[in-house]
DNA sequence: GCACGGTTCCAACAAAAGTTAAGGACGCGG
DNA sequence: CCGCGTCCTTAACTTTTGTTGGAACCGTGC
């Protein structure tokens, strides 16, 4: 992959969640970031280590996670192409919670040297990644609301339509059908409810006509009773900068 | 309340989460800041207003929730004297959440402007507070793991010593017992179960001879079962500036 | 082609949590 | 001091979710 490809997605994303100028531009696409290929269902930063550079996804989904003392995990959020999922660990300099990939991915990793010396020569980039922390924030606050207040068949749809929102944000809406590349197992670990409970709630939802996933993928069979079901207000994305 | 002791309570927070330099305190301890009483239970700030100024908490007890379309509540953080709950304003302009009162309390406005202004000339004092809201971040993916994988009992603990811990850190903790005023029913709305079931669960533990909660106080009967109960980590705070 | 491991799927039973309803404690204002 | 409202408390019953265990499916490597 052309290096130059590896920024767009990142600019792509930024454009998007801030409004950003294009002297700025220049100075995100100078930074200098080295790409690795990872397999899937692999570690890229575990909880408790340090952290020295930060993670842009090139291509491929991540995921991050919290693994308890007894063994029980529970996914924070999921990751898709243009996001830096680890930008926390810039100032959180030890990891409180796992990074790693779900699909076979193309990470970009650039220094939090060259992160820093940038944004203290440009306080506007400075705010436009500071901006992409706090989005990432109320993210994870709707995954708690979702996980503390929704019953389980809605809980799944939420986390659904978020990612194809985000998908549709970064152009990665081809058809009806989007990839949500989990097994069920991980749905469960998302959702806070166990895999068989899982299961049970993708048999409902597909019994129901609402909505069809098969290895991976979504297919929504009834746009209205899915919508409803999710209950899904996107204010909390913060998509449009001047907002 | 003089002016300097408002300030303090900031200063003091900031001085445990972050590094901070002398004159950088003087730089923070010059933000204008206005001060005003609000009652108990009372909105601060709305889900969808949009924010002008920020809030620190001089005294009392504030927290932050989301409501759902059925009306069901969720919390999603505590908050104490010192500490900046909607910091986030500053860059997500519109509010995807509410922040209100627990108890009456006294709080200072700083006006985005200002804020703005000050970080703009200052990238240290800027990375501080950015480091402030990152802190927030990761409490909120503790909170999902509490919500998503804990059970009832354990998320109730778990929650108290959070509670307990910040409270130690401002120095506030002065006995044995512990401040945490929230009904019955907001315990619920935290920890995503039912009043019925908080009250259910709170039986229990004080049955248990593990922890009393009464009147919005908070007294540990048997430290290490509540301990073990809670499986708290303390990284996830990352109090520890120099980490 | 076949064995293998990981998923998916499912059913029966157990445990946790939600619902409804109602009585009691407590503080506040008249 | 009484009445009222809020919170706490509890019980009985229902629903959701977890647990256990097993069968079917599917792609991969040999």
């Amino acid at each position: 992959m052309p290096s130059d490809a590896i920024r767009a997605a990142l600019i792509e994303r930024l454009r998007v969640s801030s409004a950003i100028a294009e002297e700025d531009i220049r100075e995100v696409e100078a930074l200098p970031i080295s790409v690795r290929q990872f397999p899937a269902e692999t570690a890229v930063v575990r909880d408790g280590e340090r952290a020295t550079d930060c993670c842009l996804i090139v291509d491929g989904f991540c995921a991050r996670s919290k693994t308890l003392a007894n063994g029980k995990r529970q996914i924070l959020s999921l990751h898709i192409p243009g996001e830096i999922p680890d930008l926390m660990s810039l100032f959180l300099h030890v990891m409180d919670h796992d990074l790693s990939t779900l699909t076979p991915a193309t990470l970009g990793f650039i220094s939090h040297e060259a992160l820093q010396k940038l944004h203290r020569r440009s306080p506007r980039v400075a705010e436009m990644f500071w901006r992409d922390t706090l989005i990432d924030s109320a993210m994870f606050r709707e995954w708690i609301v979702n996980v503390g207040q929704r019953p389980a068949p809605a809980r799944l749809a939420h986390v659904m339509i978020e990612l194809r929102e985000r998908l549709r944000m970064i152009g990665r809406l081809d058809s009806d059908s989007f990839e949500m590349p989990l097994t069920q197992e991980q749905i469960g670990e998302a959702l806070g409810i166990t895999a068989v409970h899982a299961n049970r709630v993708i048999r409902q939802l597909r019994q129901e006509g609402i909505v069809e996933l098969n290895r991976g993928r979504v297919t929504v069979l009834d746009e209205r009773k899915f919508q409803e079901l999710a209950d899904f207000e996107p204010r909390y994305l913060h998509q449009s900068p001047t907002l």
